[in-house]
DNA sequence: AAGTCAGCCTTGACTCATTACAAGAATAGA
DNA sequence: TCTATTCTTGTAATGAGTCAAGGCTGACTT
């Protein structure tokens, strides 16, 4: 369980000015332990403040990300992602048809988490692997209607 | 070496019509096997036919990538990128600083190419890797001034 | 060679997510 | 208390991409 205050601390930690809203971004991220785009941030935290704007939301999420409290993802056809899991090196499914992300665990623990073979000089930080599929839901309608966002690869060329 | 007839043939084996600006887009992507945004295309695209619309630059690249003859990338901070390279399954890295991209070959061949842990009930088709950092020229450099895309918060202005 | 027409292209307006200002109000931390 | 940082409202701009109406044309017919 986390309280008020031990967030205050990691703010404080992190280096930042302790502010309602910062506090309250960071709390919706760790409650609803999932990937919200900003603007379901921007909702979710209506609940906590009364009122907060548009900007100051995108700046705590961007400070937030700068000092590694929480993690932005930028899954193909999608807007950004922020999540408050970050002390893993985990990786993400993303759903094909519906667009559904799930996390999924890495399978070496620390990055770069796989070292690719040659890298043209390249010195490597980190590994981001995103896996593409199709979530349980999607997978059983195997054809369905609702394409979320793009390209429905349906390439039949067998 | 690829005349405009191999071009027009991959087409049609494609089921795609073939028009003017689907060639040179293609043309364009084979001939600097390079990653390209969609206005780098455009532009190119230019020195081949003197008159390109955007739309139709796009909607090209769009039925490229349908039929699988172009692949379309997109790391986080940058817009979509398009290479002609599509009959492995490779991978990227690209440069935090800078955003250099390169390619890297897959380890093991074939797509997935990877499995992952437990992947809460989804069905996986592929896995993309992206290495994260830094080009050889950055790598050198290790202090410099130049970040291409990202937030730059030096909110100092006194 | 000419006819036909679905599919493509052009144009231009428009969306969406995000960032940029600016100026005043609020407030965290010393 | 003091002051620099951060927040607010509001407007605007941006980049990247999409939509839609109508004209052009590739490819199949005759």
């Amino acid at each position: 369980m986390r309280t008020e205050s031990d967030l205050r601390l990691e703010l404080k930690a992190a280096g930042l000015r302790v502010t309602a809203q910062r506090l309250s971004v960071l709390a919706v991220l760790r409650e609803r332990s999932c990937h919200l785009r900003a603007d379901q941030v921007i909702e979710a935290t209506h609940a906590h403040l009364k009122t907060v704007s548009t900007q100051a939301v995108y700046s705590a999420l961007a400070a937030l990300c700068e000092t590694g409290l929480v993690r932005r993802i930028e899954p193909a056809n999608s807007a950004a992602l922020y999540e408050a899991r970050v002390a893993d090196n985990h990786h993400h499914v993303v759903c094909r048809r519906c667009g559904e992300i799930a996390d999924v665990n890495c399978l070496v623990g620390s990055a770069p988490c796989l070292d690719p073979s040659p890298t043209s000089g390249f010195v490597i930080e980190e590994a981001e692997i995103t896996f593409w599929g199709l979530c349980p839901t999607c997978a059983q309608v195997t054809k369905s209607p609702k394409m979320k966002s793009t390209r429905t690869k349906e390439a039949d060329h067998a």
